[in-house]
DNA sequence: GCCGATCCATTCACACAGGTTATCGATCGC
DNA sequence: GCGATCGATAACCTGTGTGAATGGATCGGC
């Protein structure tokens, strides 16, 4: 039938959320039966019904449960276009490297270096995230560097810099950090340091270090993660762990010259490191 | 600014295609004036010239170049989410299995035996499409059958079945055939059957066999597409070619217990067949 | 250099999509 | 039962997208 338009997923969007027309409307900033009627008008387009309504609750069908998620992924794809031609229509181009502090693996300067060598490439800079996938997938930067596996490649094409085996950060006076090896159920009793899942609950990684120092924690990083390391504190290599991986990202579908400089200068840069 | 809405990005991209408003409103079924506004506001919400008009030519900006790429995948992405809501909608509901004809490397029954012995999954459906990557990202099937490197595996998850090396293919009677195997270089001065760009060009496996038979081309395929081979042909492997993955593909962020199964079952019929 | 052709922008009247307020009807807790 | 809650419906209003007509700039042909 007719094409759907943006506004009515996201008016969707806020119903699954919500599951509660009147929140929804509060929320958009509309009136509830002006959401009542463009979800109405949505499910006629779609001849399929997205909620179960009686007058004391609201459920998602399964066709509802899907749509949230392709909903989902069209708004983030329609917000990542919008910023990324305004970005293209600054009339100071850039190329933007997403990173999180430190998670450079050290390679930074060697692949600054490596691209301004490249001939007719933007100037680039480097903002600093969190998230730098998000900051890509959501068009804020045209590149990455992030550590492997990232919670979604979505839409990415990655170029591996860098493969290490993690190491457990132990205090030096720890009986384990003797070892010159470990396996995961040597550490069965410590309080291991997790991924925490919210942004914002990650401690720096001083901070963390300090905690370790303490007896408080241990933690397993990429060894790129623990240099320098302070003196009372011992790296061991981990065995039995999936090695890994410092990636470059783009957006699959980029043919920006720049973003290709960029690409072959990290690899030869991380060429250049391999040795040691 | 505001949110950028379907219509206007399929605006900008008709325009975008022709470089001419006229021609462009007409293919939109809409006025030109219309056409002329809706652009311009495009252009004021992203804040960016989207193209250079003069009275003469349009051409498109730096910022309008990359807006193209991203419409068409927002618009893709659109056109996907209705159809899959759409299906999940059907009283009827099927997992859909779109696969080439003849591209299952004769693992198919396996699978859907495999398949249909999981508890609690959708019944499953095959069908059949030249290009199986393109309906699984259209969202008219739930998982697709097909050979790597597909052109774009973007937002898709793969498994990998089967690895072969490929083999050329040659007249029985030719001198290459005797040997046991053979690279590239070898085949310098044959007519090479290559993959046609266009659809709709590519001769059915049985007219390629034909024109080999003849001594008109030679060919370097799957070793799977060639079996059984014709008495007049054989089959040698190549030495210096990546190897050639069938794989099974699923959209990226699918939650569908049914794909799950599907995927486990592929892997089982693949891990079976592997001894021989 | 003038003229006609081409092509995008502007103007203006109009219809309609999408918003608002007010009201209704169903359901639940008490 | 009664009031509270919550979605659907009705009636109305407004902004915006639409289309016909028109304007204005540029180019090619002669």
């Amino acid at each position: 039938m007719d094409r759907l338009e943006t506004r009515e997923l996201a008016y969707f969007s806020a119903v699954a959320d919500e599951l509660h027309f009147g929140r929804a409307a509060t929320r958009l900033g509309i009136a509830q039966p002006a959401l009542s009627k463009a979800i109405r008008q949505l499910e006629r387009k779609l001849g399929v019904t997205l909620f179960e309504r009686t007058s004391r609750a609201v459920a998602l069908t399964e066709a509802g449960r899907i749509l949230t998620r392709e909903a989902y992924v069209v708004l983030e794809a329609v917000s990542a276009a919008a910023a990324r031609t305004r970005r293209a229509g600054n009339r100071e181009p850039r190329l933007l490297l997403a990173m999180k502090p430190g998670g450079d693996g050290g390679l930074l300067p060697a692949i600054l270096t490596a691209y301004e060598r490249e001939p007719g490439v933007l100037p680039a800079e480097v903002i600093f995230e969190a998230d730098s996938a998000r900051a890509l997938r959501e068009g804020r930067a045209d590149a990455a560097l992030l550590y492997a596996p990232p919670d979604d490649l979505d839409q990415l094409d990655t170029e591996t810099l860098l493969t290490e085996a993690p190491v457990a950060v132990l205090p030096t006076s720890h009986p384990l950090a003797q070892r010159s090896s470990l396996q995961m159920a040597d550490l069965a009793g410590e309080d291991l340091h997790r991924k925490p899942s919210e942004p914002g609950e990650m401690p720096s990684l001083s901070t963390l270090m300090h905690l370790i120092a303490l007896g408080r924690k241990v933690a397993v990083l990429p060894r790129v993660l623990t240099t320098p390391l302070r003196d009372d504190l011992t790296a061991v290599p981990m065995t039995d762990l999936p090695s890994i991986n410092l990636l470059l990202a783009w957006p699959a579908h980029s043919t920006s010259p720049s973003v290709a400089a960029l690409v072959r200068a990290a690899a030869s840069a991380a060429a250049a490191r391999e040795p040691d």
